[in-house]
DNA sequence: TGTTGCTATGAACCTAAGTTCATAGTTCAT
DNA sequence: ATGAACTATGAACTTAGGTTCATAGCAACA
């Protein structure tokens, strides 16, 4: 069990933004409780789950779109939860097959060949 | 020659959209020009820049330094340029990196094996 | 035992990326 | 030639994702 400063080190984000994300809904209970004094106790296991959502957020998916998939699975069925996983992972393979195209893009730069080099 | 209406349905791109990315120096001149009512007159080839504009700023990159990235090239040296592009570049291999890490994790979930499924 | 440091909360503040609004000139179809 | 549709501008507004601030209760070490 660790306190906030101890996640944030480990995780590397501000306390600021860990209490933020709390009041988001983006950290389920199972992850902290309060200790005598109302302070945040954190299990070990928070770690990789800010890190599993700090990749997430950091390719596109907003903190409200993550704190619902992550707050549904409380309660929808494995059918459901199968569906909505499956559409994030839809999501990131069209993310993916953009980003194939801008690198395309920008080694097309280097190359003199695009609108961003002869145009400008 | 284009005008504004016609680029919006091209690109996909609101008018206020367009009007606002010109305000933050993200449409060389080369693309855009005045008639006389002043009216917007835009090249064909806006809507293939518009379009690699629209794939970068999804992938993370910000308005501002897509408009350094465009508008350094003005008057930097090849080398420069090429070191600028060269960095954009890595920076799309670690989202790439990066999101094969968020597959494989949400690929975890749908097998029962990750944190969003086991704990909440 | 005091003072330096960690923790808590709510509210205010901030920035990026747009969007909406008020107002006004232009154009096109009838 | 007139009303509906298109264009322009500056300013105000919005939303997401945080950050900072004011205030206050514990802690930990000399």
């Amino acid at each position: 069990m660790i306190k906030i400063n101890e996640v944030s080190k480990l995780t590397d984000l501000p306390i600021s933004t860990l209490r933020f994300y709390e009041r988001k809904n983006l950290v389920p209970d199972v992850f902290v409780k309060r200790d005598a004094n109302n302070y945040r106790i954190y299990s070990e296991e928070i770690v990789e789950y800010l890190n599993d959502v700090k990749a997430l957020l950091s390719v596109g998916f907003s903190i409200e779109e993550l704190s619902l998939l992550v707050n549904q699975q409380l309660h929808l069925s494995y059918e459901e939860k199968k569906k909505v996983v499956e559409q994030k992972i839809k999501e990131i393979d069209d993310i993916q097959k953009q980003l194939r195209q801008s690198k395309k893009f920008l080694k097309a730069v280097l190359e003199g060949k695009a609108n961003f080099q002869t145009k400008c």
